[in-house]
DNA sequence: AGATTCTTTTGAATCGTCTCAAAGACTTGG
DNA sequence: CCAAGTCTTTGAGACGATTCAAAAGAATCT
């Protein structure tokens, strides 16, 4: 209710508003009596200091937003703890908007964030041609894509998705698997349609007997992971799969419970390999293998890039930082018999 | 860059600034022709509003500030869920603060809160007494407490640790089991010590022949409980517990890794119940017995009792909403043979 | 036409802080 | 004691949107 405000401050200590509004920005332009007669007054009064006001008047927000396809999926966690981090250290803040995949989700948090004159946005998108997005760089709030490919107009980081779809299909198909299948979401997702012409590339390779079946859903959850393997399961044997690899590690979960409900023993009826290799992958049923990516570090880039180009917009190149990613092999994967 | 303001609509429009406003406001005060008119320019401009302006202007934000312990576990992460689709509903935003257990992480979101003036804050604080949210309190800022004891100057939400801890208990000890083990974080943290205390009610509740191990941590992760699982796996026979329950499905989690990487059995040679019963028990090398609590509903609860207290700060009374935990069995502490 | 009522539009004041030119208070040297 | 510098402090504008009393414009009635 009682906020007080600088004047107040001002009043008490017998200064001016210009004093006192010194004394929180430079105080050491302002004489040690003053200084403290000030400081006793703020602390008197129990002011604080009203972050919008002085927003409005120096017009750049110390807020950032990250935008992301799914708070529940511990890999965007990450990548928010790692730009967190980073935030922290220039005293800035982070605000974690989930879009859940709903390209209308994602439109109203934008909105909101550029209302807010949010210092900048991270964001995976859910669509890659996004021109809401577009039209907020062009209207000024700088952009620094997570996870997708940029279009030119601002920096980006990723993972190189393909080579990580094509490491897991080699790994799957040296395992000796002649039947592998990919568990994925909507091709409309980069990231999804990356790693799905990544394994294509390493069936390519192979000798020529290997088959490559595509099962794909609507989202990248767990329970989509789950339907999934429900319905891989009860496929004949003859048609069944061998191995699958998953479009991330929530669907492999899923997908890896759907197994064991029906009795399917993983490695040895079906090898699973997910994606993200996220803490719970190590902790599953049957420990998952899985395409490591530098979470933390992904988050960390982001938001450096970003600040970048906020600190000194003149001299910035926009680029494209692209990190590689690793194979994890644990017992989901082990060697066909 | 070039960020239009309400002024430069109206001049393209040829009306004032305060019809420009009211069109934005209350649209049906104005005309239909001048409407039309301001919405061009507004759409010509790529006019956005300065919601920092206007939030100076009427003094109240629409942005709720929400602090937990720990972001990486999937617990907040659905309580967060539960408060966003309520703030959706009133256009208000969420921003999802972490301060990871550390006192001063979160003093520090605290206090950017506050200078930011949001509407109110929900949190889960690290220490039961919090002299800061007291003065954030008695300064103006609405509070409710998540999942932590009211001291009757807010709002609160909360499960009935205590009866989530002492269903646990009664649960292994109905199973059999006569030494239990308590795998939990620090004490001060009051989630754990109500677990505790539930677990030692069931535990005096039961025939005396029943014994309760102590085993504690200073963080409640996955790395912990794998670390504390180490310790009571090289345990002799019968020293070590036959059955452990941990404060969160979490260190359960870690627990259960740490089990398996020494050879021992879950349940047969130690059975495992955890709490929260996040998705990804379910998922566990061997499926969790977890204690539930409605963690989307708290989310929910929290952000609603705030906003009435928001919206009519008269007539609002403090109140304090508990709810009550449930036991899920699953395989981890199946029957003893 | 003039009076009355209703609908629209106007624009100055306001929110809390920062900035910066200018004034005021002190020093120092001559 | 004065002039020329230093330090400090001052206070009048911004910043962008909202509000609201009052003015202007339309419509209705006598």
């Amino acid at each position: 209710m009682a906020t007080r405000n600088i004047k107040e401050v001002a009043q008490l200590a017998r200064v001016s508003v210009g004093t006192v509004s010194n004394v929180l920005n430079r105080p050491e332009i302002v004489s040690p009596a003053t200084r403290e007669r000030v400081f006793e007054a703020i602390k008197k009064l129990g002011f604080v200091r009203n972050e919008v006001a002085r927003h409005l008047r120096v017009g750049r927000s110390r807020t950032v937003g990250l935008v992301v396809l799914d708070v529940a999926n511990p890999f965007f966690v990450d990548v928010a703890q790692g730009a967190e981090a980073v935030a922290d250290e220039h005293d800035s803040m982070v605000v974690l908007c989930n879009s859940a995949g709903d390209p209308g989700r994602e439109r109203r948090h934008l909105d909101q964030l550029e209302q807010q004159r949010v210092m900048g946005i991270l964001i995976t998108p859910v669509e890659t041609e996004s021109p809401w997005v577009e039209e907020l760089i062009a209207r000024g709030t700088p952009v620094v894509l997570v996870d997708s490919p940029a279009t030119g107009l601002q920096c980006s980081v990723a993972v190189d998705d393909r080579l990580g779809g094509q490491i897991a299909g080699a790994h799957l198909v040296e395992r000796g698997h002649r039947r592998i299948g990919f568990v994925g979401g909507p091709p409309s997702v980069k990231q999804v349609a990356d790693r799905y012409a990544g394994v294509t590339a390493a069936v390519a390779a192979a000798d020529g007997t290997v088959e490559l079946l595509t099962f794909t859903g609507p989202t990248l959850t767990v329970a989509e992971g789950r339907a999934i393997g429900e319905r891989v399961a009860v496929l004949p044997p003859e048609e069944r799969p061998t191995a699958a690899f998953c479009a991330n590690d929530m669907m492999a979960l899923g997908f890896l419970q759907a197994m064991a409900s029906h009795g399917l023993r993983v490695p040895e009826d079906l090898a699973i390999i997910g994606y993200d290799d996220i803490d719970f992958a190590a902790a599953a049923a049957v420990p998952l293998s899985s395409i490591r990516q530098p979470r933390v570090l992904l988050g960390r880039t982001a938001i450096e890039l970003l600040l970048e180009e906020v600190v000194e917009p003149e001299q910035h190149r926009h680029r494209q930082v692209i990190f590689q990613p690793d194979l994890v092999i644990r017992e989901s994967s082990a060697m066909l018999r």
